[in-house]
DNA sequence: AAAAACATAAACATCT
DNA sequence: TAGATGTTTATGTTTT
């Protein structure tokens, strides 16, 4: 970027962080996948090859969807252990002879307090504004809000809120507020979240694995988003504004519980911070992510973007303000920006087996999230073109002009919901379908098992 | 290996 | 003037 840039490293691209802490997510993702991703897709195709003969498959899998839809319901609560025995919160002596990936993480589970939180400072500082009332807060009250949700900045070094100016100033999804000067503040500015890139910092909280936007944090909605801008961008968050309108949160973290370095409070827009997902618990839910990712892969879930067409860009860093510019409308996207890669496949699945599980499927509510999470499931990642295309545009204006020289050349989203809506509520019903069929033969085989008990009964009489 | 993402440090300017 | 705030550059680390 800067002209005194050495030659040897790129251009910078100094996008301050829209992306989740880095190190947890991909680390934990491939252990658990490399875990039980096969066990349920193998029970699966089991069950084509056997024709139902056998039902041994079919209970394991039952059972995996349950342990993964109440992972993904209960994501702070015990964790527990493949037979559903509590864990505790983490346990690095584990009887796991293979490494923990959990293991890897900066982070103090026991405590909380004494590591870096795993969110990156612009996650920290979205949540921080997005937390305030008005939307905008002051440098000094955005250091207060992640001081007092994550005391590990109590004690860090002071550099800290020199990062967090640096993202202030550099991340373009954060505004500074013209300050009317009847109303001073005092120093500086109030900033506030530039809507066009709030859901590109959704999306980053999204890749974070303890992000409290998970919507496995949340219980469904049972009626649709009452606005369109929920469509675009549901602020799933438990206590958020969406939620409060629109159902319950679950928070089952006591007041003031230290949970991942934060601070949890019922009351608060982030009050819960996923826990570090215990490789037990985590294996399986991937597990299921994957298998049931693979299965509504396999063509019982069409969707106009698995088409030999481009596929959408998704990189949420395109978003970032140094160098790279405002990430630009998907066709295939209803949220926005920026798409959903593998990561938010996993919520798709998530949620729709979550939602599946927990209710009848004809009950099954599609909210904004699952829509969105669901129709983009067989993405696939596509070239950042944009992003080089906006960068060699960038790169030779100063900084905040940037922006707007970026935004000149945006387009405008162009999907409509409807398709994705659709696409949607096929995959939420084949979710429920699996789940009744595999429901449906349970029953049959427990009946059987009844009638066949009653019948020795009979005969020993 | 290169690129990207993110963190950190620091210099400097501006404002209160 | 001091300290807070804001901008920019430089560079290191880690992940993709």
């Amino acid at each position: 970027m800067g002209p005194t840039m050495p030659p040897s490293k790129k251009a910078q691209s100094p996008s301050s962080g829209l992306g989740a802490t880095r190190g947890l997510s991909p680390l934990y993702r491939e252990a658990e996948a490399a875990d039980l991703s096969l066990s349920l897709s193998a029970s699966f195709s089991k069950a084509e090859d056997e024709e139902l003969t056998s039902l041994s498959w079919l209970h394991e899998s039952t059972d995996l969807l349950n342990s993964f839809s109440h992972s993904g319901l209960r994501s702070v609560s015990p964790l527990q252990d493949p037979d559903g025995h509590p864990l505790p919160p983490h346990s690095p002596s584990s009887s796991s002879p293979s490494p923990d990936p959990c293991d890897s993480s900066p982070y103090d589970l026991a405590t909380g307090a004494n590591r870096k939180p795993p969110y990156s400072f612009s996650c920290l500082i979205f949540m921080a504004i997005e937390d305030a009332p008005s939307k905008r807060l002051p440098v000094k009250d955005i250091y207060g809000w992640i001081l007092e949700h994550f005391p590990y900045f109590a004690s860090a070094p002071t550099g800290w809120k020199n990062s967090v100016r640096h993202n202030l100033s550099l991340n373009k999804c954060f505004k500074k507020v013209d300050k009317d000067r009847s109303q001073s503040i005092g120093k500086g500015s109030l900033w506030s979240i530039d809507p066009e890139y709030r859901n590109n910092l959704i999306q980053a909280l999204k890749k974070t694995p303890y992000h409290p936007y998970s919507p496995g944090l949340v219980t469904p909605s049972t009626s649709p988003p009452t606005s369109p801008q929920a469509y675009h961008s549901p602020p799933l968050w438990p206590g958020s504004p969406f939620l409060r309108k629109n159902g319950g949160v679950i928070l089952q973290v006591p007041q003031g519980v230290i949970q991942n370095g934060a601070r949890i409070r019922s009351q608060g827009l982030f009050p819960v911070i996923r826990p570090l997902p215990i490789c037990s618990v985590g294996s399986r839910t991937t597990a299921i992510r994957s298998a049931l990712g693979d299965y509504l892969t396999q063509g019982n879930i069409g969707h106009p973007c698995d088409s030999p067409s481009p596929p959408p860009s998704d990189d949420l860093q395109e978003d970032h303000n140094y160098s790279t510019a405002k990430s630009p409308s998907m066709p295939c996207s209803s949220q926005g920006p920026s798409t959903l890669d593998d990561d938010d496949d996993i919520i798709a699945v998530e949620v729709g087996v979550h939602r599946e599980v927990k209710s009848e499927p004809q009950e099954v509510p599609l909210d904004s999230a699952s829509v969105s999470f669901l129709s983009q499931h067989a993405r696939r990642r596509g070239l950042p073109w944009t992003k080089n295309r906006l960068r060699a545009l960038g790169d030779t204006l100063p900084l905040k002009k940037r922006r707007s020289a970026a935004a000149a050349v945006e387009k405008p989203p162009s999907e409509s919901d409807d398709e994705e809506m659709k696409e949607a509520a096929g995959s939420l019903l084949h979710l429920a379908g699996v789940r009744a069929c595999l429901n449906n033969i349970t029953n049959r085989a427990a009946k059987a098992a009844q009638k066949e008990k009653e019948q020795k009964e009979a005969l020993r009489n």
